[in-house]
DNA sequence: TTTT
DNA sequence: TTTT
C-alpha cells in the first residue's frame, strides 16, 4: 500500500542555512550537512565525510534560519527526493536531498543562542573550547554541491 | 566527533537485483526500489513515488540476489553515500545512494521462494494464496534472517 | 539541551484496537504488537517474538480503530514512555509502552477494509486475492495516509 | 515475514555504566539514559524527561564501560525487550530494556577522554561549562528502576 | 496475543 | 522501473 521513506542524520551545518522567499511567501532554507564516520584501515584512523544538501520549508525553515549555524550539531529527521534541474548550460542534471520534517539542536546550550555572530574565529568563550570542525571545512572547501 | 547517517525506507523493487562481481570476488548488487506516498490534493488522491538506488556489498548483496525480486516489498536500512562519476561524455556527475547496511523481507511468505520465475502477470496460484511453500523455505533453511 | 526518543516497528497485531473515550472527548487507542525475529541456533531455525503495548491518542486512535486488525502487518512510528500505576493489590508497577505517532499499513490492500469482521480462520475469498476491495476504498476516499 | 524492532535515542547517561562479567566470561553493561523533550503548556516552558534502561552485550559494554559515563550525551540504536524477573519479595515484574546495537558518542571530544574521573562537581575545566544536568538528577534522585 |  |  504504502511506503516508508525516512532519513535520520546527526552531523554539523558546513554553512549558515541559506533563506528564500518564494512567490507566495513560502520559505524554504537550505545547509549541507556533514556526517563523519570514522573506521581503522590498515591500522589508521581514517575519517570519511559524507555531505548532505538538507532542505526546510515553510515554519522549519524559518525555525532553522533563527537557530542553525554553520559548525553547529543537529539531528535531523526528513525523507529524500531526487529531484532534475537544468544548469547553466541547460543539462539536465538530478540531485538528491534530505526534505527535513523536524530537528533537534545537539550540544551545548551556549551553541544555540539566536542571533549570535558567525565568525569562524569567533575568540567568543564558549566558541573556543569546540573542536576545529569549521575551519577544516573552509579549507577543502569541496562540497559536491 | 562522529555522525549519524541513517536511511529507513519500505518499498517495492522496481526491477531484479543486478549482480556484478568485481575484481578481487567482492559481489555488488543493485536495484532501484520505489517508495510511495499518497496525500489529498484538492480532495483528489495524489500518489506520490520516490525512487532509490539501493547498493548493497559482499555477503548481503548475494542474499538480495538470491531472495528479492521485482515487485517485493522490503525493509530496508542504509546509509547514503553520494559519490561521482563520469558519464559517455566525460561529464562529471553525483548520484546518490543507499548502501544498506540489512533487509528485512516483509508480506507474504509465497513472495519470497528463492529462485522463483519474475513473470509481471504470473497467474501463477501460489502467488494469490498464503502461507503456501513454508515449508520448502524450511526444508532448504538457509534464509540467514 | 533536548535529546531523541524514537521507536520504529514493524510488527502484526497480536488483538483488535482497544478504543477508549476519555472525560474530555479524548480518544485513546491500544493494542499489542508482535516483531519477530529468527536466527539460527545450534543448527536450528529459532523464532523469537517481541510483544510491544501501543498506544495512540486522539485522531490517530481514531484512525488505528477503524482500519487496523488483529493479524495485520503495520509499520508504527513513536516513542517510548514508561508509567507508573497501581494494580488491584495497590502495588505500585511500572509498564513501557511505543506512544504511536504515526503508522502505515503495510502488506495487501484487501487486508485493511474497514469494518470487516474479525474471523481469525475466514475463508472470505477476499482475503486471498490482492487488489480485491480497491475501488471501495477510492470511493470513501477517506484515508489520510 | 520478519518484524523491525528498532529504538533510536539521543540522551545523557544518569549514571556511569555499570559493569558485570557472567559466567562464561560474557561481559553486561547497563545504565540509565535519560532523553529530554520540552514543550510549551499554557506559556509556560516545560521540560519531560524519560528514562530508559539500555543494556550492552560483549564487546559493545567493554567499549561503553571504557568511554561512557555519567552526563555524557550519547546516540543508541538498538532494540526494545521486555523481560520479567523476580523481586526481592518473589513477586514477578516486568522490565522493559533497550539493548543497544551500536552507539556514537555526541558532544565535545573533552567529553569523552577514556579513564577521566566522574567527580559529579568536578572542577574539571571541561566540565564547568557544562549544563547543570548531572546536579538535577542527583537531586531528584526518582529513577524508576 | 500476532505472523512466517 | 514498483506497489496500492
Amino acid at each position: 500500500m504504502s511506503g516508508i521513506n525516512k532519513v535520520i542524520l546527526v552531523g554539523h551545518l558546513g554553512k549558515d542555512p541559506e533563506v528564500r522567499h518564494l512567490e507566495g511567501g513560502v520559505t524554504v532554507a537550505s545547509f549541507p550537512l556533514a556526517t563523519s564516520e570514522t573506521f581503522n584501515k590498515d591500522g589508521k584512523r581514517v575519517e570519511q565525510t559524507e555531505w548532505h544538501n538538507i532542505v526546510l520549508w515553510r515554519g522549519l525553515a524559518e525555525v532553522a534560519s533563527k537557530y542553525l549555524q554553520k559548525g553547529k550539531l543537529v539531528y535531523i529527521e526528513g525523507k529524500l527526493r531526487t529531484r532534475s534541474f537544468e544548469d547553466k548550460e541547460k543539462v539536465k542534471k538530478y540531485v538528491t536531498e534530505v526534505v527535513a520534517e523536524n530537528f533537534t539542536m545537539l550540544g551545548r546550550k551556549s551553541d544555540f543562542e539566536p542571533n549570535a555572530p558567525t565568525n569562524g574565529n569567533s575568540s567568543n568563550i564558549n566558541n573556543k573550547i569546540e573542536d576545529d570542525f569549521s575551519t577544516s571545512i573552509d579549507e577543502t572547501g569541496d562540497l559536491p554541491f
